[in-house]
DNA sequence: ATTTTGACTATGT
DNA sequence: AACATAGCCAAAA
């Protein structure tokens, strides 16, 4: 495991209920400006093995962007049951919702 | 023109 | 077999 992957998993795990964070942000955050697809992969990966709340990460427009149906529904559930407004199922307020990280 | 973002896939150990 | 890591390339702003 490296440094990056530790780092993105405690970022995640340090996002708020009824925040979200985006794929950059979290990248730049662990210490990789442009490896958002790293960040991806340590959702997909860790989130078996640890329980991230990955359903509080999405891409940069603020949408829902898994390819997969039922788990972008779910994840649309989910914020909603932690108070996010997610328009047309699949779009979260980012003004409003998205995490500042470190301030 | 430059910069940023990707919810994957292939490859190694 | 499973787990973990790295990265190109292309579209959008």
């Amino acid at each position: 495991m490296s440094e990056f992957t530790e780092i993105v998993i405690e970022i995640i795990s340090s996002i708020p209920s009824g925040k979200v964070a985006t794929y950059g942000q979290i990248a730049r955050l662990a210490g990789a400006p442009r490896s958002a697809r790293q960040v991806v992969r340590v959702l997909n990966t860790q989130t078996r093995k640890h329980n991230l709340p990955w359903h509080r990460v999405i891409n940069s427009k603020g949408e829902i962007a898994i390819t997969d149906e039922y788990g972008a529904d779910q994840q649309a559930s989910l914020l909603i049951s932690e108070g996010v407004a997610v328009s047309d199922k699949l779009k979260v307020d980012l003004e409003q919702y998205q995490w500042e990280g470190t301030p």
